[in-house]
Formats: structure tokens, C-alpha cells, sequence
DNA sequence: TTTTAGTTTCCTGATT
DNA sequence: CAATCAGGAAACTAAA
């Protein structure tokens, strides 16, 4: 069922096979260097399950790895086996993992700040900051002020607005309205303020994932 | 089922 | 003038 071939992912995608597998489900909340072969497969296959991914261009082969084969994969890796929306997918889902349940063997690290928040979907920010780290998303949307001090700023801010609600199944977004959740990051410090200048904001002390080397370690 | 985080929507007013 | 910025208030939605 679970290995019989390239099919797998797209099978998955169709019937839920969820139910079936409540042993593996309920574990991925670990440290990802720990996942099995069976891990790893079903963490790929609920990604493709959110982002409504054509599998079929997949090869099971490709899934085919452990825990700690796909930790050592980067994003241009991530990107070229998995393509450039999954890969993307992976390899954002794949860091926020490392981040939340990197601390310790095979359970879950309650002291990680990360840990009681939402843990699946993208997040404003974070969808801010992934347009502005991979350019072949980017067709001059965004660009970064100071890449070192984490500035950046909009160019074509109703086309960010109309993306994000795109991604948010909101046809009715605007960057007015987005401009507004922005915003609210100043209080929760994942944002700073920029003042005196339009379009521009600067990352703070609670965003991630953007500085230049701070590509996860194993930890 | 209730609560809550994270927006989304709307709005009034100030600034660029 | 049109576009942005500032936040308060309230509605919404998915996940806990």
C-alpha cells in the first residue's frame, strides 16, 4: 500500500490514509534528525496535501531518505529535487522543525518558545520573508534596504497583497488591509518600525530565518 | 465546545 | 490628490 510506487503520493493526496497510520502521524513532532524513511515520507505527502501539489510529478525514490539525510539537505537541494513551490514548502516546514523539536533526542522540546504557537500554515511574516530570500519567486515584488539589518521594502505592494491572498484563498486583499497585520508585528517585536519611510520595515528580535548564515545547524 | 492566535475588515484621522 | 501610516474595534477562522 504504503510503498508500492510512484503512484504512492498522489494516492495519498486522493484517499486520506491518515486513520491508518496514527503511529506515524503522531510522531512527527520530534526532532526531524530522528525521523525514519516513513517519517519523512509522510511529512512530504501532508505538504503535498496543503499546497494541492501535483505528486504525480514526483518519484518515490526521491522521498525515499531518513531523518538525517534530509536535514543535510539545503534549500537549492530541496529546490531542485522537489521543485521550486515544494521545495520551498519542504524547506521552510523542515527549518520551523529543526527550530520547535531540534533540542533534544526523540521528543518534543516544550521550552522552545515556538512550541505552543501555530504550528502549520505560513504566516504573514513568514511569507514576507520567503519572498525576499528566494529571487526566482521574486519578480520585483520586494527588495531588501539592508540585507545585514534585516530592512526591506515593498515594490509592487498591491502584487504582494494580491499573492498573499492568493495564498490565503482571499481574492479580496489588499495592502491596505495587509499593511494592518503588519503593523501588529511591532508589538510582538517580529517586526521594527521604519518610520519616515513608505513601504519599508525592518525585522526584529522574534522573526528568523533571514540573516544571511543562519542557515539551521542540526543543533 | 470554548478559547485563542493571527490575522481580516473597517474606519477615522494624520502624514507624505 | 492618491497612497501610506497609525491604531482601535470588532469579525473571522483554524487549531488547541
Amino acid at each position: 500500500l504504503l510503498l508500492s510506487g510512484p503512484g504512492i503520493l498522489w494516492y495519498k493526496t486522493t484517499h486520506n490514509i491518515t486513520s491508518q497510520l496514527p503511529h506515524i502521524c503522531g510522531s512527527l513532532q520530534v526532532n526531524p534528525q530522528c525521523w525514519t524513511s516513513e517519517h519523512v515520507l509522510e511529512w512530504i505527502s501532508d505538504h503535498v496535501d496543503r499546497i494541492k501539489f501535483d505528486a504525480s510529478t514526483l518519484t518515490l525514490d526521491y522521498c525515499t531518505m531518513d531523518g538525517a539525510t534530509l536535514c543535510q539537505m539545503n534549500h537549492d537541494q530541496m529546490i531542485s529535487i522537489f521543485g521550486p513551490q515544494l521545495g520551498l514548502h519542504l524547506h521552510q516546514s523542515l527549518q520551523e522543525h529543526k527550530t520547535k523539536y531540534g533540542g533534544m533526542f526523540g521528543f518534543p522540546n516544550p521550552s522552545s518558545p515556538e512550541s505552543r504557537s501555530t504550528p502549520r500554515g505560513t504566516h504573514l511574516w513568514e511569507f514576507i520573508r520567503d519572498i525576499l530570500i528566494h529571487p526566482e519567486r521574486n519578480q520585483g515584488l520586494m527588495k531588501w534596504e539592508d540585507r545585514r539589518e534585516g530592512i526591506f521594502k515593498f515594490l509592487k505592494s498591491e502584487a504582494v497583497a494580491q499573492m498573499w491572498g492568493q495564498k490565503k484563498k482571499n481574492s479580496s486583499m489588499t495592502y491596505e488591509k495587509l499593511s494592518r497585520a503588519m503593523r501588529y508585528y511591532y508589538k510582538r517585536e517580529i517586526l521594527e518600525r521604519v518610520d519616515g519611510r513608505r513601504l519599508v520595515y525592518k525585522f526584529g528580535k522574534n522573526s528568523s530565518g533571514w540573516k544571511t548564515e543562519e542557515v539551521g545547524m542540526g543543533m
